[in-house]
DNA sequence: GCAATCACG
DNA sequence: ACGTACGTGATTGCT
């Protein structure tokens, strides 16, 4: 409902900062700057324009020093904590906000925000009576402002909750009109600002009180009329109370000069906006942004206002013409465009600002197969092991594949999530949407002009992918320049990247169009078995639970066993809803009820039959093959991930995962060769803590889990009991992921205190490893990152946050990456390699990798010389203090392997 | 879209 | 005093 009053909104900057502060989690920007507080500044602010479309607004701050409280009251808000700098740290940015909205910002030395808005809020209503006020706050002080023309919008319990106070919803919430909240002040007091109030007055005795006699000055007069122990009180605390009653005060009378006509919320500067925020990382703001009514961007590229140019579409007129361009380019980026599963369009672009659109025809495909294919002209592109497989689809075999944009992105910052539009923002500083036009009505006559702007699209992504290999090849070189002055790595990140990542996506592409064959008789035998059997364990578990419910619902399930059934709680870890029902909770209760035992069970089958038996067949070629996809760039240590469907989590530890195994089968005349790597990660371990023992024992070919055990419980190895061993083995495990007595408590299965002193044994005992997590935490804090023997990198700007955990987690991510990302880089390497060595042999193929194992499909004749050599190779990828061990397989299927 | 759960290394 | 091993992806239930 707009009527015409004209709006002015009055920003309590501190108070909405303060809010934000401690409402969101304590998120950077990719450079490590917390501002969790702008975020939430900037979000607030964006919320208001939307919602009350102001015509004026001005913002307040509080300015450092005391203030004319602190004369009248020494300790006035003494109970604030300092030492939040981090809070107050991040009020230069907010204020660059407020700027960049061209937004007045009103602060007076010796007064509080709060007064300032109060002296603005009073100027107005006597001057401007058509003005109406809106006060935005993140607390209750300003409630006293309210009045006719004045009201006081505040967020409640995080941001996202607000709610707008007028004269009747003050009386609603506190049953007081809003002149009265001063004097509710002065009685009940304010804890937050340490103003004293009387002391055992609380809130329901100062709002009765003040409903019966109106003001302070009303209680006092008619102090004779109170009875009791309320009456004493207030005639201890008396001065205290008008005391409290001043300060709570918010001044009308602030020396401010305020000036409406400065305050106009004017045309602010979009760009400079946007630049703020991509420079603080606040994208999704940027498109809650007022969108600018007069810029009439349509697809067409501007490069500073030079030229109006528009990319080119190829027809079959100029496309002879188009390609001569670029035939001669040692470099050309490519995108493509991909609908209904085909390829319907490829961009080109061979030098910035410059693409042609080729919408798809075997026509011309078939002139550009030579460019394509062509290892002596570069490509770029943004995820080309897609643009890879697209055009294997073509029957066009890209060649000279050079440079990916998002492999870039990913080595320099891994674990981020990747946005090609976002990219070019953080990097490019420009703004490009890549929004997909939405699907509209089925047409058979396609839209010259939807066309167009798809064209467009494309091509700009040819574009900047070009553009960004320049920013980003620059940043990867000054990162490796840098790294191989340290010297403290083998290679650096450019080698990593041109070295491993970019040789890898092509035969990443290959693995997956390869894909693995599946049996899928077998898969549909073992569905129809767990079917039945879920079935009759869906009814036994219904029978003892006495009523049908969802099993699957973890709320339901909990009321059952706990509520129903009235199982233990006590040793039960609780949820966000309730009370747990994880595997590992239902194992305390495993002696406590038979049901138990049915519902883990039902749980196994009901996994397995979903996530495996039913969803991977739907996936299956024509050829009965599965193509996994390999995700290159999100794995923070430096692994590869598998998605649709993810083939790097198998079961394989219980009998019915075995079996499901067995589905995965070689071809005809083919057999499976797996080579897996044997502890590698503990050799990792020993290679970078440089650990003697652990070394040593490697040497040897120990049996490490039985020697650790002999090492940390002193005794000989022929002492070691199996329940030694496996406790030991937990612990190495421990080490690797950066360990807590409490995680190893819960996986051995012992109590705390043992959990550490078995900790400190083997602290004691490998004191490699021990210095090796000493000095790692201590790296990771001094750098903000942490980096692999071959030189691939992890940020954790996290480890020197103030919050306790967060930092601890950081601190376990820090001794982890180098030994997980170490063995990451090792299998890439190793794929690498033994691909070199098989890949002119078409009865070798590579298939599968799961992260310490590589899969091969092999002609049975050359399967045991296959694999011998591919032992050999993994072997000898990069000597390091241990020897790596690999074993090796070979069988018609995967469980056989 | 998120939480809970569970599959793997 | 704090919650807790590291790294992933898929499914289901529920808001």
């Amino acid at each position: 409902m707009k009527n015409n009053k004209k709006k002015l909104i009055l920003i309590d900057g501190n108070a909405i900062i303060h809010r934000a502060y401690h409402a969101l989690p304590p998120f950077t920007t990719k450079k490590g700057e917390l501002v969790n507080a702008v975020y939430g500044f900037a979000s607030t602010l964006l919320s208001v324009i939307a919602e009350f479309e102001p015509d004026y607004v001005v913002a307040s701050f509080d300015l450092a020093g005391k203030t004319f409280r602190h004369e009248k009251f020494e300790e006035y808000k003494a109970t604030r904590v300092k030492g939040d700098d981090e809070l107050y740290a991040q009020i230069p940015r907010v204020k660059e906000v407020v700027r960049a909205f061209n937004i007045p910002i009103f602060e007076k030395a010796g007064f509080e925000a709060d007064d300032v808005i109060g002296t603005i809020a009073k100027q107005i209503k006597q001057n401007e009576a058509r003005i109406e006020t809106i006060i935005v706050t993140g607390d209750m002080d300003t409630l006293q402002l309210v009045n006719d023309t004045t009201s006081v919008y505040t967020m409640r319990r995080g941001l996202s909750d607000s709610l707008m106070y007028d004269k009747e919803k003050v009386f609603a919430r506190y049953g007081l009109n809003p002149d009265q909240i001063i004097d509710y002040k002065a009685l009940r007091g304010d804890p937050s600002d340490n103003i004293p109030g009387v002391k055992g007055i609380g809130e329901k005795t100062a709002v009765t009180l003040l409903q019966k006699y109106l003001t302070l000055d009303g209680v006092y007069e008619n102090i004779e009329e109170i009875k009791g122990a309320v009456k004493d009180k207030l005639v201890r605390d008396k001065a205290q109370a008008y005391l409290s009653k001043d300060l709570a005060t918010i001044a009308l009378d602030a020396p401010v000069e305020f000036e409406l006509e400065k305050s106009v919320l004017k045309d602010f500067n979009r760009e400079t906006i946007v630049k703020l925020f991509s420079e603080l990382n606040f994208y999704s703001l940027i498109k809650r942004l007022p969108q600018d009514e007069n810029s009439t961007e349509d697809e067409t590229t501007k490069t500073n206002g030079v030229v109006d140019f528009r990319y080119a579409i190829a027809d079959e007129k100029n496309v002879d013409e188009l390609i001569a361009e670029f035939s001669q380019a040692s470099e050309i980026s490519l995108a493509t465009e991909f609908a209904q599963e085909k390829l319907s369009g490829i961009a080109i672009s061979w030098k910035t600002g410059r693409a042609t659109f080729f919408p798809d025809s075997a026509q011309f495909l078939k002139k550009l197969k030579p460019i394509l294919e062509n290892s002596e002209i570069k490509k770029i592109g943004y995820d080309l092991k897609m643009i890879y497989k697209q055009l294997f689809h073509e029957s066009i075999l890209l060649g000279g594949i050079s440079f990916d944009a998002m492999l870039a992105a990913y080595v320099l910052n891994p674990g981020e999530k990747l946005d090609f539009a976002k990219l070019i923002f953080s990097e490019l500083g420009e703004e490009i949407s890549f929004e997909k036009k939405k699907q509209g009505q089925l047409s058979l006559v396609a839209d010259p002009e939807e066309e167009k702007i798809a064209a467009n699209t494309i091509c700009q992504k040819a574009d900047y992918a070009f553009k960004l290999k320049l920013a980003l090849e620059k940043k990867i070189s000054e990162i490796s320049e840098q790294q191989t002055k340290d010297a403290l790595t083998d290679g650096t990140l450019a080698t990593i990247f041109t070295q491993m990542e970019m040789p890898l996506l092509e035969i990443l592409a290959k693995m997956e169009l390869t894909g693995v064959e599946l049996n899928t008789v077998i898969f549909q035998g073992i569905s129809e078995k767990i079917t039945a059997t879920l079935k009759n364990l869906e009814s036994s578990i219904y029978e003892m639970a006495g009523k049908e419910f969802n099993i699957n619902s973890p709320s339901q399930l909990s009321e059952i066993l706990f509520v129903t059934i009235g199982l233990p709680t006590a040793d039960i870890k609780k949820t966000k809803k309730g009370l747990s029902t994880a595997s590992a909770e239902l194992e305390k209760l495993r002696d406590s009820h038979k049901i138990i035992e049915k519902i883990e069970e039902y749980r196994e089958l009901f996994k397995l039959k979903t996530t495996y038996l039913d969803a991977i067949p739907k996936l299956v070629d024509a050829n009965s093959r599965i193509h996994t996809t390999f995700n290159q760039a999100v794995a923070a240590t430096g692994r590869l991930s598998s998605t649709e469907p993810n083939l790097q989590n198998i079961p394989i530890k219980t009998d019915l995962g075995q079996l499901l195994r067995t589905a995965f089968v070689a071809k005809e005349g083919y057999k499976l060769v797996s080579a897996d790597y044997s502890q590698i990660d503990l050799r990792c371990v020993a290679h970078v803590s440089n650990d003697k023992k652990l070394i040593a024992a490697f040497h040897a070919g120990a049996d490490i889990h039985k020697m650790t055990a002999a090492e940390i419980n002193k005794v000989t190895l022929s002492q070691v009991t199996e329940k030694m061993r496996s406790s030991a083995k937990a612990l190495s495990f421990g080490v690797i992921y950066g360990i807590s007595s409490f995680g190893f408590s819960q996986s051995a299965g012992i109590s705390r205190q043992d959990a550490q002193r078995f900790i400190d044994a083997y602290m004691d005992n490998f004191s490699g490893v021990a210095s090796y997590m000493k000095e790692t935490r201590e790296f990771a804090r001094t750098n903000g990152y942490v980096q692999t023997l071959f030189g691939r990198r992890r940020n954790l700007h996290e480890i020197n946050s103030p919050n306790f955990q967060v930092a601890a987690g950081a601190e376990r991510m820090a001794i982890n990456m180098p030994i997980q990302g170490l063995t990451a880089d090792i299998v890439k390497l190793a794929m690498i390699n033994s691909y070199a060595a098989f890949c002119d042999d078409e009865d070798i193929r590579m298939i599968l990798q799961i992260h310490d194992e590589i899969i091969l499909e092999v002609k049975e004749e050359k399967a045991q010389q296959t694999a011998d050599r591919l032992k050999t190779i993994m072997e000898n990828v990069h000597p390091l203090r241990v020897p790596l061990i690999v074993d090796v397989k070979i069988g018609d299927n995967w469980g056989e392997i």
